[in-house]
DNA sequence: TGACGAAATTGATATAAATCAAGCCATGTT
DNA sequence: AACATGGCTTGATTTATATCAATTTCGTCA
């Protein structure tokens, strides 16, 4: 697959569409880079300067708490792994990026991203559509976890994320829903 | 205070300027609004065609999950109320809005709005910090309500949202915060 | 292929917060 | 001013899920 291949699909998958030019402009930014299973992408401390674009493979986005290991997120093929406070605040960022699979993915560097927003409607449109996704999708997400048992967490999670409920290590499923792995084991299990 | 001065302060808030002509443009679309305790500025299944700056008051969202009332979020002056997914998806809202107190609101016709976006990048700029910060916002909550005691959450909050916590009634702080009003007295009273 | 360490399961117990229940206090109304 | 209504407090009990502990299963690499 071609990098403009990669920005079409990008544009594609957030509703919006980029001409040629467009096209060319963003997929010259992108830096394709092979990852392997257990390899960090991000590590604790480092600036945010990039998000991803996950062609093949799956990643998760992790913090601690209290000494705690939580994922935040699953992405896995054509979707954007960014991480919103460091990558907008400039600060170290205290969610990292792991990938859980080997896999390919492609790097935006950001400021070079918000470069080509302010040169190009179309891309500037793209970014907009991609903060409104995020929105939505973190205002569900937190409406999930709120009134929900764990039992009807996983269910949601298995219906909205099937791919990452497949192929993610049950303890990330775990903390992702908020619940210890035994919970997640007896709720599998339908003991809760 | 002025329509202009309003934008002014709008765009101030969100850390951007804007010139006198986007000002005024701006301000052009404000819809001025005084609202009395009690009020519903939103209501189930309307699609929020504005979103709300407000000048005087304190406003909440909510919405029913199993039949109870939760509260999404509180804004007092100078915050603004939005409903993200009904007006990004234009679809009839399950979130309302709700004032608190008598107070004084101005009505940012959405559609209008995003019209502007794309004639001025002043405002355009305005509308991804707009996102941006409610991005940041949603997921710095999202993290709060995880791993957090009832004690720590209501501790968080008062340091975050000072003024909603001294003027809003506690039966809506608690569901705010994911507790009974019963598990709000006890945290309060230093009984959790 | 076999063996080791990590992950998942299963069972027993502990705990934070919900629920249920009753009474008290404030606020606003006739 | 008395009353009523909703909101807050306080206490007793229940419940979902965490925690602790002991195996079992699985995945990885020598």
């Amino acid at each position: 697959m071609t990098p403009v291949d990669i920005a079409h699909k990008f544009a594609t998958r957030l509703g919006t569409t980029l001409d040629e030019q467009a096209a060319q402009r963003l997929a010259s930014i992108f830096v394709r880079q092979e990852v392997s299973k257990g390899e960090t992408l991000l590590a604790e401390g480092q600036v945010a300067r990039n998000f991803l674009i996950v062609e093949q493979g799956l990643t998760r986005q992790y913090y601690y708490k209290n000494g705690i290991e939580v994922t935040e997120h699953f992405c896995c093929e054509w979707d954007v792994v960014y991480c919103t406070d460091s990558m907008l605040m400039r600060e170290p960022t205290t969610l990292m990026i792991e990938a859980l699979e080997d896999g390919v993915v492609h790097n935006v560097p950001f400021d070079e991203f918000r470069r080509l927003c302010d040169e190009s409607p179309q891309i500037m449109k793209l970014y907009v559509r991609l903060l409104e996704d995020g929105l939505v999708e973190s205002l569900r997400k937190t409406d999930a976890q709120r009134f929900e048992s764990a039992r009807e967490r996983y269910e949601t999670f298995v219906r909205q994320y099937p791919e990452a409920a497949r192929r993610a290590p049950g303890k990330h499923i775990a903390s992702y829903l908020l619940m210890t792995p035994e919970s997640l084991s007896r709720v599998r299990a339908g003991l809760l």
